[in-house]
DNA sequence: CGATAAACGAGACGGTACGTCGCGTCTTCTG
DNA sequence: CAGAAGACGCGACGTACCGTCTCGTTTATCG
């Protein structure tokens, strides 16, 4: 997730030449990933995108081969691996997943859902990029659990030999469902079910033990 | 699921007139789910399906009035609501979701693969009918784990008030992701993992109780 | 010259589907002549001649594959060969010529103008199509002159073995020469000194014998 | 023709830094030609000129504004004001006329036949550069013609009040004609047909006479 | 049984976006 | 600092797909 390599060879053996603008890609990602989130990526035209950014077509074609390869790359960018300090530390096991989850802003949330349906029609129009674009979105959460539920183990609060890769999946799968199949909201009730229901039990915790 | 209605008003008002070849609708929706199945949403052209079903044009618009009202009523033809008796019956619930979620074979399990990656398109090409597109595919195995798990309940061996409708999504929601997110198979370890270390301890049953 | 092929193979072997609607070639053609004669051919667009036409690219390519292959057969269309009865009928050899090269009317004059600027960037632009493109415009001034010519020649005016061939094309290359490389007007005096310097010597007549 | 005046602002004033080279001119304008005569102004690219000549774009446009330019300028180099010591001296016009007209070797005539297309296509392209253009390759010939004229007209062997300048067009004008619009290669019958059927008539010479 | 009316295969049509390419300008690095 | 390399904004090209339409033909049903 870090580490996101440049779009398209970065053909620096040519010595000389004037270099890529690398203020272009930020640019020209960040008004991809607007006008996804607005009309998504049906609707999306090339156009737009390089209008929003004040580039041409040319020049966004000089970095992608199409406007999947673009949008598969600007998802990519969006979700960056999470470091354990940055997540939330309320002592229990219970606290911190429900404060990871809890909606950050109204607005960032929205954003999120809208490019939750951008990204969708990715899944299929690029099918060898869609893990790349798709994860991009849900692999960061998945990360976070994995930090949380490893942070619970080694202060004992949860078995040893509980299979965390799999159960940090859980919330990340069924909250994603829940965006892009039935098309409904993240509230606290629907958190608070899925870590009280399914998370805890999973990891040998009654719900009311947390 | 059922009892879909016919694609576009019947029009059988009009008293003469040459009737629709009923015959038409499966050959075009045959037709369509096929090339979903092949290259996805976007890349699908109605040329292609018309062609397929060595139909024309015209005639796939007086049924569906576009592309996506096509590809949804298709999609949604798939799944059917199960019905009880057609579920297995183990004797024990972890027998009976093994069972259910078991690859029935081989090309059935890749053909639904295929269309998963069609429809998952859908969702933000039609994001209106994504919820119908969207949920035709997961929604019967959601509703054969409640008739599992409802059964399962009724004959004592889960608790009274354990939340079904929740726990019926995880096995569904997370083999979505796992075929959608990670293209990943849906093969044997895969399903003994969700549901040993999710769903039973979930319903409050140990693993090694099953 | 009379009896254009249809552009672009008829394709009239399939019997089914719906005929192209030969108004659209007209309306295509006419809008091309225009755009071609108000802004030349460099300028001119396909997107502004469908426009003007009020069809689309698509239609315009149907049709012709390419812009070349557009102007060429549109301007192939606009001379047609001289009927014998509608030449002028001075009685001698030198009204006539005087009569069929003095400008028709202004504006008519200046679109000729126009559309000559337009079609001489044809000629390297399509090489293998220049010959009709070019001669379409001249072609029929050649034809006129050697109708007249014979005429004179079959009444005895002039001699029975003048070189015809040679002779119809003096007026029409020098003219164009004049219209394409001098970028002068075709005025009366050009004229006279064209027909009495140059087109009588040779057809044996001195200037003041007609 | 001579004298033609050194590209875009000398700029000489400017006091240090690398003086331009001038062979880069030399360089650039052979390419151009050369790619001109091989492809026509259409398809004649800038990148395709500056390859060719081991150069960069900035080059070509630190020397000439636009493209139009640049072939403007190495046309008109190509011609030059003939000298009458240079011109063939064969005793008697005729002779003059046809040593003149007389391909001097293959390869070169086909040269000049493949610029004549490059050329033509300017014509509408830069419409205000078309004269230059186009008599560069043409008015070397007129001019040619007229001091051959002239002198036949000193000595004696045609009339005083001959309108040599009308006539010295004949020749060029239909040689013109028959390379870029008929698309026919200039042969010895050409030229002697030219000569005996049009020119010496013209100038009150019988063709036997000469 | 003939007339009528709609369905049907075929494919043209208007529109819109795609991805490419050329022009003329610019920015960087090298000699 | 000239020059090679090549990125950049702009705008046209030719292609492909959508959803509509218009042909000629076929096939039920009604009078």
């Amino acid at each position: 997730m870090t580490d996101v390599e440049p779009p398209t060879s970065d053909r620096s053996g040519g010595r000389g030449g004037r270099p890529r603008d690398p203020g272009r890609d930020t640019a020209l990602l960040t008004a991809a990933l607007d006008v996804l989130a607005e009309v998504g990526y049906e609707r999306m035209t090339m156009d737009q995108v390089a209008a929003r950014a004040g580039a041409s077509k040319a020049t966004l074609y000089r970095r992608w081969r199409s406007k999947s390869e673009l949008v598969t790359d600007a998802v990519g960018r969006i979700g960056d691996s999470p470091r354990l300090e940055d997540l939330p530390d309320t002592g229990t096991l219970r606290g911190d997943l429900v404060a990871l989850m809890r909606p950050q802003s109204e607005e960032e949330s929205e954003r999120l859902v809208a490019l939750m349906g951008g990204v969708a029609s990715l899944l299929s129009a690029a099918p060898e990029l869609a893990e790349v674009a798709g994860s991009a979105l849900v692999e960061p959460f998945v990360a976070s659990q994995r930090l949380l539920l490893a942070r619970a183990r080694d202060r004992g609060e949860i078995d040893q030999d509980v299979d965390i890769d799999t159960i940090a999946l859980v919330t990340p799968a069924m909250t994603a469902y829940r965006l892009v199949v039935q098309r409904r909201p993240i509230d606290i009730p629907h958190i608070l079910r899925l870590v009280d229901t399914v998370v805890l039990p999973a990891v040998g915790l009654a719900a009311h033990d947390a």
